[in-house]
This record gives structure tokens, C-alpha cells and sequence, in this order.
DNA sequence: CGACAGATTGACGCGCCTCAAGGTACGTGG
DNA sequence: CCACGTACCTTGAGGCGCGTCAATCTGTCG
């Protein structure tokens, strides 16, 4: 549960796609130790009003980020896949302002939030990366207000599908690979605004519209540019090309 | 249109609610120039697709972001007031990836973007505050992407008023104030994903149920304390109190 | 085999949209 | 001073997209 482990390879990738390293930074992040451990499947990893203290990064499986309302209604805010470091976000804030939450088993790597903050003390780029991706993430939330506010049902679906695949692209995974969804048709539900049964009805019709297949438990892109015609989506909010 | 003026005094001010900033900071920041610049009702700021290579400080006036979906329908991602600094979010990421639009005739204050990163890098202080602003308004984003996807009209309305009347009141305008909105309803719409047609019979309703009253062009919130209730609204997710 | 999470499907209703017709306030030019 | 245009607000009637409720099915793991 506590063992150091590798993830320093992972946030380098991740950071060297957000902004050109150098060679000592490299050396740096290389001595981060982070704690990994495994959770279960709708394991908090961070709760609405914890203090932050430590870092999470997302070495293997999938997270969701997510509110209530005061009926208790779940929206889903944000996901999170293999690579992406977690709480940035809340580091410079006194309390989460929301749930995060895996949604699949997963290995998670942590660190000390003020040993980060004295490497981007450190070294300039580390800072830049971090900040950017920051930004990034802003940039999608802005997305998903657009989706969520003015898309209608089956846009909306393919949209979310669409960031996904995208994503995943980003990591390594190409989008004509059958995949299992990390997320329940429920899940789905609560990214988009909508209700399962709804979601359901909306991936029949982009299946029939042939868009993408189902076999047995997986899915798979059929056509990734008809999907993304379907889906009014453009990469550009991602602002994954440096 | 480019007198240099003292947007410094506005922005010091700002961070200072966001760090505690020392009189070599304060010094530092007092000897920035701002272009000074006034600007029409609907006039755009940055347009989606810019290289973004100057920042943008609000110094009277309002403005709001957003974004279009293919059939042209727009969504506002978010609402900006007086001591607002509009473009950090764009100055690290290479385009534009949504516009900028005052709500009102403003006069905003312009400054080179290298010259801030280079405030940052030389004043940590500064950096925190930015970074924590950049926070804030993510978290801002989620709020509304919860607010969009999980509230009914009523709520909605309301909770975006709330948000409104919030922000205001950081930076010294009392709740119990009569005002003017800086947004028609059609804005309105556009930033809780509804129709003006639909807002404007919230507005009635939230008007007859007592929580806010409406004096010719002005409004006034009749009931804070029902208006909050009504709305769902819980300003955590502003991160106000240091 | 039983228990359980998740997917699927149908019937029905409501919340919000659409379309359309004024109304009001204000600025602008004759 | 009035005539007119323009931007915004207001109100009503009707329709549709998505939610609600509920039953059934499927796969998986003990």
C-alpha cells in the first residue's frame, strides 16, 4: 500500500506534453518518491471540505470529479485518466470545494503538496507545466458548461465520448481500439446533465446511426469522424498540440 | 484611449485578498502601467481563435465569456466585474479558445503579459495570488457546470443572482443595494442555459415569492437570506475567506 | 444458486422551448 | 415636437425532449 513507485516516469510524460523540459528538471522529477496505493472502484480520494494536503497522482484506472445538489443529485464536473495529477487544483485553496472519486480500481501515487510547490519554486518549467495544466483543465470546464447548457441530449453524449477518445489519444491509446467504458451508463448520466435511461436511449441511436459499435461488455469507435460531426466537437479546448 | 492609469491601486487590491501580499509586492506592482482604454457595450475583448499576447484588467464596467455551438446558440462560462484580471486564463495556452465581451460600456486597462510573467517570476507572492485566482475561477466553472446540468430554471436563475450579488459584495458593494443588472435577460439565459422567454418568468416568479423586487429599471433583493435558500447557494466554491 | 449492479425498454407527464404578438423605453433625425 | 427604429421585456398558446416510474433482463461474483 505504501510502496514508492514509479509515477515520476508518468508525470514526466505528462509534463513534457505541456511544456519542453530540461534536461536537470528531468533529474529532478526523477527523485520524487510517491506513496502508491490501491484503492477500490468509488473510492474518495478527496472529499467537499477536506483539507488538501497531499497530491494524487493517477497512475492506473479512471476518476471522477463530482458536486451534489442539496436533493442530492451528482454532477459529474470533470474525469480522469492514467497520467493526469489530481489536485493541483485544490492545493492553493484552504478546502475541496468538491468529490473526487475513482470509477474503476485504481493505483494511485501521492506526494507531499509542499514538496511540489518547492519544486516549482525551483525550477521555472515545472511551474509553467503545472500552471498549464491548470489552465487546461479550466478549458474543458468551460466545455462542458457549453455542453451541459446548450447541446442537446444525443450531441452531449457524443461529445463526453469524444473528450474521452480524444484524451485517451493524448496517452497513447488509439481511438479505433475497442475499449471498456470506465464509467456506467449512470455516470454518463451525471457528466452530461441527463438521466441513465436517457443515456441509454442516446448511445442506441448513435449505435444505430453508426457511429459506434457494442460488443458484448465494450464499445468501439465505428467512425471517429462521424462521431465527431455528431458530437459538434472540436479538440481545440484541449489545447493538447504545443 | 491609452493614458496610462491606476488600474495598479484596483489590482493590489485583488490580490490582496488572495494572498498577503509584503510592501516590496505592493511596491513592485504600484509601478505597473496600465493602458487605459474605454470601450463600447458588446465589445469584444478577446475573440476565440487570438494569439492572446497582452492581459486584459477590468476597471469599470462588466464583461462575460463565452462560447458557440455549431448552430450558433451561445453559452456564457462565466461573468466578470470591476478589478477583474480577464486574460491570465489565456496568457500560458497558445489560442484563444472562447471569447470575451463586455455587458456594459467599460473601460478596461491593458498590460504586456511577458511584463506580469516576469512579475511572477521574480515575486512568489504575486505567482501564489495568480495561481489562486486561476483556481478560483475554475472552481467557479464547476459550480456552473453543476448549476447548468442539475438545477431546475428557478433555482438556476437564482443561483446565478446569487453569485452575482456575492461578488459584488467582495468588493464593497452591500447586498441590500439597489442595482442595476449589467445583463439582459437573453445574458441571463445564455449563462444558465435557458431561454429570455424562461428567465423572464423565473425573474417573476422569484419576484412574487419575495426574494427580490423590481423598481422600474432597477432591482433589488428583497430577501437575501430567501434568495440564497431558494437558490441552492452555498458561496464555499468562491473561496472568499482567506 | 442467489444477490446485486447495471442495462434495457415502455408508458406517461412535465418543464422548458418555440413561435408569435404586443408593450415599453430610449435615442435619433426630420 | 413628433415619427420612427431599435433593443429589450412581457405574455400567451401549443408542442416536444427529456424525466419519472416501473418492470424485466443480463452479467458477474460469491
Amino acid at each position: 500500500m505504501t510502496t514508492v513507485c514509479a509515477g515520476s516516469t508518468l508525470l514526466v510524460r505528462k509534463l513534457s506534453r505541456l511544456v519542453a523540459l530540461g534536461t536537470d528538471d528531468i533529474a529532478a522529477l526523477s527523485e520524487l518518491e510517491f506513496q502508491s496505493e490501491q484503492v477500490a472502484n468509488h473510492h474518495y480520494l478527496v472529499r467537499e471540505g477536506d483539507r488538501v494536503n497531499r497530491c494524487c497522482l493517477l497512475i492506473d484506472g479512471y476518476a471522477a470529479r463530482n458536486k451534489l445538489v442539496r436533493n442530492g443529485q451528482r454532477q459529474i464536473v470533470a474525469f480522469h485518466m492514467p497520467g493526469d495529477m489530481l489536485d493541483l487544483q485544490h492545493s492553493l485553496l484552504n478546502r475541496a470545494d468538491h468529490n473526487v472519486q475513482t470509477t474503476t480500481a485504481a493505483t494511485v501515487g501521492w506526494v507531499d503538496v509542499e514538496k511540489l510547490k518547492g519544486f516549482a519554486l525551483a525550477h521555472p518549467k515545472i511551474a509553467e507545466a503545472f500552471a498549464r495544466d491548470a489552465l487546461i483543465d479550466a478549458s474543458i470546464f468551460r466545455e462542458w458548461v457549453l455542453n451541459v447548457g446548450r447541446r442537446d441530449a444525443k450531441t452531449r453524449v457524443a461529445h463526453m465520448l469524444c473528450e474521452f477518445v480524444a484524451r485517451r489519444e493524448a496517452i497513447g491509446i488509439s481511438p479505433a481500439d475497442p475499449m471498456v467504458l470506465p464509467f456506467t451508463q449512470e455516470q454518463i448520466g451525471d457528466a452530461t446533465g441527463l438521466t441513465s435511461v436517457h443515456v441509454n436511449r442516446m448511445l442506441r441511436v448513435l449505435t444505430t446511426e453508426g457511429a459506434f459499435e457494442r460488443l458484448n461488455g465494450a464499445y468501439k469507435i465505428a467512425d471517429w469522424q462521424k462521431l465527431k460531426r455528431l458530437a459538434d466537437f472540436d479538440p481545440a479546448y484541449l489545447h493538447q498540440a504545443a
